[in-house]
DNA sequence: GCGGTATTTAGCGAATGTGTTAATTAACAT
DNA sequence: ATGTTAATTAACACATTCGCTAAATACCGC
């Protein structure tokens, strides 16, 4: 994966009324003013969250008379999450090993004089 | 998982210098130089960028002399991985029922009702 | 066409993010 | 004390982001 799409994804990710959105959509498609009505803000301003979505290639826009129902896009998503776990796996053995290096520094027999600080 | 933590781990994620920090880290713990090395951006500027993850929580710094050793903080990853594990599980399934319906749509041997959301 | 609903674009200001260079702090070595 | 290395902070510029209101566009129903 290009990592311009991996940034544009994770950016798009950051922000919590974007976060809401692509949940509410997991239920199927909705129209703007449905998807909408539950946040505090102006219909312009979150026409611009959709327009991040979609750039971002999380969400695509059909129509439907005057209404652009909005559905999930999940590709994108997918890459994310497949990033996110190849190093969640690593950093998982990652900070297992360090527990087990700290665990063997604290229980071995070892009175040895520390350093103090 | 607070809105806020998802916002600081998604936004430290949208960038492939911090990305890079943080895949480079999955092999254990680095200095800021040697983090900084494959970069074409000045030190500070990269320094910037280590904050950026600090305070998110996805690294944890140290001191070793005049070094400052980062070390990946798994916690929030690992948050953030749950979070869209979640929801592509659904995104996923919410897709598959999409691909089903289009594949009725064109083989029609059933007769039922579309199902809607 | 005209009014109503759905949605986006335009224009603006404030806040944030990212880069730079110069200066600073901290620790080490002599 | 001085110089060197490691890393951060300060001060600045530029671009992007996010909110707003007002206006525009697209479609529907009469």
């Amino acid at each position: 994966m290009q990592s311009a799409q991996l940034d544009a994804t994770f950016s798009a990710l950051a922000d919590p009324t974007r976060r809401a959105v692509l949940a509410e959509l997991a239920s199927g498609a909705r129209t703007v003013n449905e998807l909408a009505k539950p946040f505090d803000i102006s219909l312009p301003a979150f026409s611009r969250h959709l327009k991040v979505l979609e750039q971002a290639g999380l969400i695509t826009r059909g129509r439907d008379r005057q209404f652009r129902p909005c559905t999930i896009a999940p590709e994108p998503l997918r890459e994310a999450t497949d990033w996110m776990q190849q190093y969640r796996k690593l950093w998982d053995e990652r900070l297992d090993r360090l527990d087990a290096y700290l665990a063997q520094l604290q229980s071995p027999t070892s009175t040895e004089d520390r350093d103090d600080d």
